[in-house]
DNA sequence: TCTGGGGTCCTTTTCCTT
DNA sequence: TCTGAAGGAAAAGGACCC
């Protein structure tokens, strides 16, 4: 089976890649006034000039992409803005537009399915297509297909794309990073010892900053090196399954089909606060944002039509360490006072000595709504908590 | 001056029941 | 009444990805 696999650089403006522009940060009050100023305008023309420079930011955030000008100075993903600011105080701060994003998500995958249908979605800007049966997918080793699909996304959205072709997702993936940001680049099986070996571990999709760091520690960098090691001693080391999977992958193998259609297993809203909290002296700061949470994961499963019942809360304190805690019903809901009050409880099983920095909501076993109600399997009595049984108590009374 | 938000999947621990 | 094994489900945490 060959893959693509399509990666599309959808919030990096091609007018823009001469100057140095950071995109991230929250939001904030002029962010939405200028936003709608520029509504309707492609993303790339709208004019950097009336935005502020990264130096003048103040706040919490990080960087959600930045151009390529942006990223000689060190700055990059995930990175916090006050650090950007450090390295790059002349970068032009946009903030994030996901409303925006999203059109052009579903403008780009609507561009490939009618091209190619068997698309998987992972995200934004990213998916992976199965182009096997694919009319002429396999002309000059699919170089001819990969070239009409960056055109007519580029026709239909401005937008470049990078495409990796391979016989699988793995390497597909890979592939597509060889040659940003508007290139295409085959892999063959045979390319495994030229092309994939020779790069770092941390290339490998599924090998983060923990694996990477565990395995330099045993003196493995490349991909070559991990195909080295018996699959025995991987196992010994990073466990029966990912170290199983970490020895196919080093040598290139990967089964997983391409996934047209999936169904969201949970559903969550969570928020950075603009300074920490404490739980008794911002009490009603809150409160009101943890009801908030809680009415926005209701609006949100009922717009798309599902219902859940494990309700599950999230928490960072001031230090960074998260917690959760979380809670089955017996009764799948969609009800933004069952969901606060069914958090509420989780709340009273956490540390609120500390202060906080986030905090979250989160549904999960979910299930589409108007689903029969069939109880779900049970083969002891239920473990599971009942609302109102616990509601009787004199302990409910909602802590925030 | 640190470090967003929305997910998935996996492993380990805990709890419950027989 | 206590004890312990076994096994499932739920809970908790962590790694990873876009």
């Amino acid at each position: 089976m060959d893959a693509f696999y399509a990666s599309v650089e959808l919030l990096r403006y091609p007018q823009l890649q001469g100057l140095p522009v950071v995109i991230g940060g929250r939001r904030r009050r002029d962010d939405d006034a200028l936003l709608q100023d520029h509504a309707g305008l492609p993303l790339a023309e709208i004019p950097v000039a009336d935005f502020p420079l990264l130096k003048d930011y103040t706040g919490r955030g990080v960087i959600t992409t930045a151009t390529y000008a942006a990223r000689q100075f060190g700055v990059g993903s995930a990175m916090g803005l006050m650090k950007a600011a450090k390295l790059c105080p002349q970068a032009i701060l946009l903030p994030v537009d996901f409303d925006e994003y999203r059109k052009y998500s579903r403008r780009f995958k609507e561009v490939i399915t009618e091209i190619a249908p068997v698309m998987e979605d992972r995200g934004v800007d990213e998916v992976y297509i199965d182009f096997t049966d694919v009319p002429g997918g396999q002309r000059d080793g699919g170089r001819s297909l990969a070239r009409l699909i960056q055109k007519s996304i580029f026709d239909a959205t401005g937008l470049t794309c990078s495409i990796g072709v391979a016989p699988n997702k793995l390497i597909a993936k890979m592939a597509s990073e060889f040659n940003k940001p508007k290139g295409i680049s085959v892999v063959l099986p045979d390319d495994l010892q030229a092309l994939i070996w020779p790069l770092p571990c941390r290339k490998i999709n599924g090998v983060g900053p923990k694996t990477d760091e565990k395995l330099q520690a045993h003196g493995i960098q490349t991909i070559g090196e991990l195909a080295a090691r018996e699959p025995g001693w991987l196992i010994e080391h990073f466990g029966r399954s990912y170290g199983a999977w970490l020895h196919e992958a080093a040598w290139g193998r990967d089964e997983r089909p391409v996934v047209t259609e999936s169904e969201p297993v949970s559903l969550s809203r969570e928020t950075t606060f603009e300074r920490d909290l404490h739980a008794v002296r911002d009490k009603a700061e809150l409160g009101a944002i943890f009801t908030s949470l809680c009415e926005r994961v209701a609006a949100d499963l009922q717009r798309k039509g599902y219902e859940g019942r494990t309700i599950g809360i999230k928490l960072r304190y001031d230090d960074f360490k998260s917690v959760t805690r979380d809670l089955t019903l017996e009764h799948y809901t969609a009800d933004a006072k069952t969901l606060r009050q069914a958090a509420g409880l989780c709340l009273k099983r956490v540390d609120l000595s500390r202060r906080l920095r986030l905090l979250g909501v989160r549904v999960g076993s979910l299930r589409r709504q108007g689903t029969e109600d069939v109880a779900p399997q049970q083969q002891f009595a239920p473990a599971s908590a009942s609302l109102s049984a616990m509601d009787s108590g004199a302990d409910t009374l909602p802590l925030f």
